[in-house]
DNA sequence: TTGTAGGCGTTATCAG
DNA sequence: CTGATAACGCCTACAA
């Protein structure tokens, strides 16, 4: 059985009478070709169902022109609105995105690092998986200067480009909002402190905005969850509708957190918002599909993945090891809807 | 200023005095090498920062060991949950996977394909753009006795492997469960037809349980839709609920689809399901928070996944050109929540 | 405008 | 058990 064997410029240049460096010329419209000869070689190349090898120019370039991307999933909304965004900004530039799943496992990220790593990615952008705590496993791209950039879950000290919103003041607005609303018990879901700590910084800025409106902090109200999802959330709503003196209003930094508070409230026959406001995080699909609707924190978050793919593309030619590397802060914005509007 | 320049097992044979083949063997524990030796590679491979290339290696050996994955976006949970299915047994047989969205766009799937076989992916698992009429863009990877594998949105007239959901008997499930319920006049949003035309088996599904049961086709209960979104399965169910005689039950081939349905009615003040029984198809997480939840027909969409990475990676060795390419079946179920039960 | 030749980093074959 | 060498497919400096 003949075994297979690809078509290559060598063979075009055989089949033509040219050199090989004339048929790789050619293929890329380089200007010292004649348009004869570039028209005849494309001709011949497509007839003989030439397919160009990346592989080879990438190992003979040195590199790839692929961006890596290494998210914790890809399912949330947030998240995949910001592959489109560096999807869009590569695509102009002629770079081809490679994405993987952590799965929010410190392992998983290590090993696809390292994948991403021996493809040669042009450049890596990178949210963090919830396990991480530390980042040594991307110092081989800063050693072997490779533009990285981390978005949203972002490591705290390392010297590397970085994109992101301001989680404080983001928490601080929403805080702020219930208690314009005229909420006087602000409860908070809280999540666990993390590396990347977005959460712990939306909790500040909820501390932060009681202070600053001389309302007392009342521990009670803030309950702690071990993971972000709708279950935890729940049990956590109850804990603070059993209260003697409930809430009045609760931020949950996440809509799923807030969708199921509102589920929550509205299966124990509490009106929202008349006697419960509620603001969530993230303006996911579902925010607006809930009754009623979820009043939330959205995030550009296409425009951070714009933001990255052109520090990316941008460092690629010009990166000095030791630049500090600046952070792009991306402004949050309130998002008033039902869930919240007692006035 | 110094150039960066990989370090390489020739750096590494230098060093160590040895030649190149012995470190390439002793970084990949082939037998034939000493223990003594192999320690001593690593070691020193691991002290100078040694990183593998794999281009190079994947150019050497004609083989990247990865899976292309190109979908028309990741962000469907039904899509996520097949690519997490690839992800797991991709990575037991040591693949890799590479995930490109086309956004349902033709033109993009033609680009992507290409760009994933320049890439020389060993294998490409795909479900259609909902653009898509011809796929002569994947000729290629037939052509190059490269593993092709169509999952959920798959071409008809194509002979390459498929692994599909019996969409047909789901449609019918799906209605004869609304009959079960009671319901006499059922409707149906229906998405226009398409190439990968699993709508419209959807669709086939319902017309032939309503003549199983003697119920008379009535075309107005029919709505197409031109787009599966939520606005205008909003507006096709008010079309539905301001007919003279409207439906008393309605299956939408999607949760998205079915949940829009399901608030449209709250809207209106309509009982679910005592006045109208609504089923969706897939099993969208959102369906299990909307309130009442929507009873759904539940995919194995993990296990589609897994079903055509197994495909890929068994035919990497052994793909006869001609042979003819088994389509695999995977099972559905009809998921009974509050949305439909009315018994 | 086109050709020659060497090399990108790895691996497999063949020889020792 | 280890070494020398060619080859994977492409690109580019230099030469013509």
């Amino acid at each position: 059985m003949k075994k297979y064997t690809e078509i290559t410029i060598y063979d075009i240049a055989e089949k033509l009478n040219l050199a090989t460096s004339t048929i790789s010329r050619a293929l890329k419209d380089h200007r010292s070709i004649s348009e004869k000869t570039i028209k005849k070689v494309k001709k011949t190349a497509f007839e003989m169902g030439y397919q160009p090898n990346n592989l080879a120019a990438s190992l003979r370039n040195k590199q790839t022109k692929t961006i890596g991307v290494l998210l914790p999933t890809v399912t949330q909304p947030f998240l995949s609105s910001l592959i489109s965004g560096i999807e869009i900004t590569a695509k102009k530039a002629g770079y081809t995105v490679m994405i993987m799943q952590s799965h929010d496992s410190y392992d998983e990220e290590v090993n696809l690092a390292q994948s991403l790593y021996n493809n040669r990615v042009s450049g890596i952008i990178c949210s963090l998986a919830m396990e991480t705590q530390d980042t040594s496993h991307f110092q081989i791209f800063i050693n072997n200067n490779t533009p990285l950039v981390f978005v949203d879950r972002v490591p705290k000290n390392f010297n590397t480009y970085r994109v992101v919103i301001d989680n404080f003041s983001a928490g601080y607005k929403a805080t702020k909002h219930l208690i314009d609303q005229g909420c006087k018990r602000i409860a908070h879901l809280s999540v666990g402190s993390e590396f990347g700590n977005l959460y712990s910084e939306r909790k500040k800025g909820y501390l932060e905005a009681l202070k600053d409106h001389n309302i007392d902090i009342d521990e009670q109200l803030i309950v702690r969850l071990t993971t972000v999802t709708y279950d935890e959330a729940e049990k956590g709503t109850n804990k603070l509708l059993d209260l003697k003196n409930p809430p009045d209003g609760i931020f949950t930094p996440g809509d799923i957190l807030g969708v199921s508070a509102l589920q929550c409230a509205k299966k124990r026959g509490i009106k929202v918002p008349e006697e419960l406001a509620i603001i969530g995080f993230n303006n996911d699909p579902i925010s607006e599909i809930i009754d009623p609707n979820l009043s939330t924190i959205t995030h550009p978050a296409e425009k951070m993945g714009q933001a990255a793919a052109k520090i990316i593309i941008k460092n690629l030619k010009s990166l000095k090891k030791d630049d500090i590397k600046e952070i792009t802060f991306l402004n949050t914005e309130v998002l008033v809807r039902e869930s919240s509007k007692k006035k």
